[in-house]
DNA sequence: AAGTCGTGGCC
DNA sequence: TGGCCAAGACT
């Protein structure tokens, strides 16, 4: 089957993104070139689904105290959770833990640098392996995060934003316009990824500061709304993810441990609250040390 | 494959 | 205000 390709050459795409990404980049620690693969994995860890102002200082004091997967192994995984703070989503740090645990298992203690063995890490799927086997190890990979799928979306499909789960098509759209050297599809990504993530935002893009503009099938089509099935929210009050996070928070700051009756102070539904606390368990964030005595997992 | 899983900021 | 969104992974 021919492709058809209905957007500009790639390799001018390719230079419009790296020269605007070369001006315009955020001077992230993560992109600074003395970044360890090690510091880039903790990075993509942290900014999965979460914004990167507040990954920021966490990721800094993350590193201060565990440089290397071997440090963070030896600690207890109830320290990771501790210290993932209000990171939100929690069982990131415990499977950055788990990962930790498997690179010193299964690769000497060094960030493995094939696609498929860190795919085989906990906790990393498709996007983070690549992200890391593209920034930390320069290869060529398609990097497909909410970022780059929305850029793609308009530039290339005319659509405001792309569908809920990623598509073949995208799979096919970001294969194609992969640069074909490794160092340059590197920066491509990224670059995508920074355009996506400053100037083709989701709620309000800057068009008008857009390298991309003459080249975009969204602009070009009149910007139309997105027209699509609605894309379900995340409603968060009164859910059992509140309720784990409330008593998530009394063990984290508790250094030690957890009566029952701190943890009930919580919330005041029993029946919600003893299933929030049973998941906790089952997802192995909380350990129960006693009859009702919990504690972060050691 | 649609649901679940935290937290905070923005308009 | 409250829905929407933020470098997803897992089941």
């Amino acid at each position: 089957m021919a492709t058809t390709t209905t957007h500009a050459p790639a390799p001018l795409l390719h230079t419009i993104v790296l020269d605007w990404y070369r001006e315009h980049a955020r001077d992230l620690p993560w992109r600074a070139s003395d970044a360890s693969p090690w510091a880039v994995m903790v990075s993509e860890f942290m900014l999965q689904q979460t914004p990167v102002k507040r990954v920021l200082p966490a990721y800094q004091a993350w590193l201060e105290r565990w440089p290397t997967p071997a440090s963070l192994a030896e600690d207890a995984p109830g320290e990771a959770v501790r210290m993932w703070g209000r990171l939100g989503y929690p069982r990131r740090a415990l499977r950055l833990h788990a990962a930790a645990s498997a690179i010193v298992e299964r690769h000497g203690g060094e960030v493995p640098t094939e696609h498929a063995e860190l795919l085989a890490l906990p906790g990393v799927g498709e996007y983070t392996a690549a992200a890391v086997a593209s920034f930390a190890f320069r290869q060529r990979h398609a990097v497909l995060d909410t970022n780059v799928r929305r850029v793609f979306a308009r530039a290339v499909t005319g659509e405001e934003y792309p569908a809920q789960a990623t598509t073949a098509a995208e799979r096919r759209t970001a294969v194609e316009l992969l640069p074909d050297h490794p160092e340059v599809a590197a920066q491509w990504a990224v670059g995508v990824m920074e355009l996506g993530a400053l100037v083709c935002t989701a709620r309000s893009p800057e068009c008008g500061g857009c390298p991309l503009r003459a080249h975009c099938a969204w602009d070009r089509a009149g910007r139309p709304p997105y027209q699509g099935p609605a894309r379900r929210g995340q409603s968060y009050e009164g859910t059992d993810r509140q309720v784990r996070g409330k008593l998530l928070a009394v063990l984290r700051e508790a250094h030690g441990e957890v009566p029952q009756h701190r943890l009930d102070a919580v919330w005041p539904e029993p029946v919600q609250r003893s299933r929030a606390l049973d998941g906790l368990i089952i997802d192995g964030l909380v350990e129960p040390v006693a009859p009702g005595v919990y504690r972060l997992p050691q």
